[in-house]
DNA sequence: ACTTGCATGTAAGTGGTTACATGATTGG
DNA sequence: CCAATCATGTAACCACTTACATGCAAGT
């Protein structure tokens, strides 16, 4: 999705700054499917305001810069569930992990058994900062629907590592007699 | 991963054509986890020649356009590989499909029942596929691993939304009454 | 007659990211 | 004293996609 409708979806739920909405995309229950920068986030408010889809007002604060609200307006609502009407694009799914994989025969044992525990250990990491999200953050039932899908793939996906890595070390290079082993 | 490693990664395997790497990088093992256009392929393939990493030879072809057959040299070998032992990217996943399970409440029922069975049935199509190329095409065991990591995921995936996808559409809107529901 | 497959390539456009500029406050 | 957090925004850049241009052969 683009960042557009991911303010929209975000907005649609409350008013945020710009820093919260992509906090919001970064750590938030979406974080594990959506992703985006201030660089397309702010642009895409501003477009957003000129159209009259979200309104704005300005907040002072001491000490801190003033703070930008954005609130969804009744046509950016429209627009929103309009767009949600709309057929879906396909998810996307691109993984250098695996491109690796495919190669791990070529490589050091040292270096795939590195790579594989790094991925199990971001999968894992994952699945506890989603679950705590799902604690810590009010969910509505869809949320949660959300969130108990990505927990079930993500936990089968860091299970399967755990499980199966080792089968892939076993393919990659055997680690290299050291040079001076006779010392 | 970007363009230029994908191409490297599969003439490391045996010469192609630049058509035949989208091919490959659209309908073969690899499909699930990267994917690459002609405008990016074609492009990619001049700079890796300028750069010395692939060399390539033109075929000529009776009723056909010529094919020009890349091969990757030695010193492409070595860039693969030397790419391969730095650290990597993080895998991306992008759902336009959670963003709009997450606002199924607004939804009618009918869509979000409709939208579900989409998503569950190209899982299944990409199970399919994915074991499809196992058995057809030769692979080597690192493939194989590669190929059951992405089945087993999908797997668990398509059978969530199969088992699941009820409470979901339970929490959209219930279709409206029909105008002529007397009739 | 039309579509699909084979085959190469370019140009324009998109949808971002990265890095920068600015600046006060708080906490280690 | 330095890093991080809060907060906004821009400009340059990048990697890639989409659409176009070309063309022949075989299948439907």
């Amino acid at each position: 999705m683009n960042v557009r409708t991911l303010c929209l979806s975000i907005l649609y739920e409350g008013e945020a700054t710009g820093y919260e909405i992509r906090r919001k995309s970064v750590e938030g229950e979406c974080s594990y499917f959506v992703e985006a920068s201030y660089g397309s986030i702010y642009p895409a408010l501003a477009k957003l305001e000129d159209e009259g889809l979200v309104s704005s007002r300005v907040e002072p604060q001491e000490g801190k810069p003033a703070r930008k609200v954005y609130s969804i307006t009744d046509a950016g609502r429209a627009a929103f569930v309009q767009a949600l009407h709309e057929p879906l694009g396909e998810d996307v799914f691109r993984s250098p992990f695996l491109l690796f994989a495919r190669f791990a025969h070529l490589l050091p044992r040292e270096l795939v058994e590195e790579r594989c525990e790094e991925h199990r250990a971001r999968l894992a990491e994952s699945v506890h900062h989603i679950k705590q999200v799902a604690r810590d953050e009010p969910c509505t039932p869809a949320d949660k629907w959300v969130i108990d899908y990505g927990v079930e793939v993500m936990e089968l996906a860091e299970r399967y590592m755990r499980t199966h890595m080792h089968e892939l070390v076993a393919l990659a290079r055997p680690e290299q007699i050291k040079k001076n082993a006779a010392e």
